[in-house]
DNA sequence: CTTGACTCTGTACCTAAGTAAAGAGTTTAT
DNA sequence: ATAAACTCTTTACTTAGGTACAGAGTCAAG
């Protein structure tokens, strides 16, 4: 099929497609004799684990090694148990990030009872005043 | 003083001094008369405003915004404190999508003992033969 | 045959926040 | 005076994941 075809299949934009190939997430497929593209069945379903592992917050580049990995003969299930495990204290990071982020803007919130000119708003002098931490960054 | 000391009193890069200066977030110093821009010492604290609302989550677009609702005579406290609780609505959303992708992660690592070849992954087979999700993303 | 829709390639563009580099002018210390 | 370090402007580049577009070739339906 071609390059529209499958895009419509995948749900996934024309551009994309393209995209995919030139990151080799998909295999550069054979051609019509006219120089399109044919793709097989089997790439619909490859797109779609690549949106499925995308949603689970693998980069295009992680997903790519995934990708690698299923076809490798030397590689095994704790590889990619591993990766899993890897990209979950990643996440963790990410969430400890924000929840100090949440809790240091929440201070800010009820300091200030939204009244009063800026020039005098105790979220900004805070911002503003707060000891050199910045330069411990 | 001269770019480069001002960058080294806000421990920031020379080139970020320039970036901040194009993207509008601090003004154009007066020049010497060989051309050097020549800062003032009060930019010191608008950089470490800068740095530390970054580190509050806040994007260079709206710091600049911040920046000036500080000196605008028409805006009050309510103004900022509308824009931090709209940040925090906006860490509360980023910290649900992870926590969203967390579990998944977690679910998908608890199937696999890491034993076996990725050719039978149940990390790969379910990312790979999950019921249509995307198709209703 | 004609026209519109399609395909292709290569390049450019977007977002956010920087960072790098070339070439030319200026400053500083010896 | 000299050389090295500095400053400037302009342009380009990085990351990640797309998206757009021009110009040329191809396909399909009327």
């Amino acid at each position: 099929m071609t390059t529209s075809q499958l895009a419509k299949k995948a749900s996934v934009n024309l551009e994309t497609v393209r995209y995919y190939e030139r990151r080799g997430l998909i295999p550069e497929p054979p051609r019509t004799e006219s120089g399109y593209r044919d793709y097989s069945q089997d790439i619909i379903a490859r797109i779609l684990f690549i949106k499925r592992a995308q949603d689970l917050g693998f980069t295009l580049k992680e997903i790519s090694e995934l990708l690698s990995l299923r076809v490798d003969p030397d590689t095994t299930c704790c590889d990619v148990r591993q990766r899993t495990e890897t990209k979950i204290r990643d996440v963790d990071e990410k969430i400890s990030d924000l929840q100090r982020i949440r809790e240091a803007l929440t201070v800010l919130v009820q300091s200030c009872k939204g009244k009063g000119p800026t020039s005098a708003c105790p979220i900004l002098e805070a911002i503003d005043t707060k000891e050199t931490s910045h330069a411990n960054h």
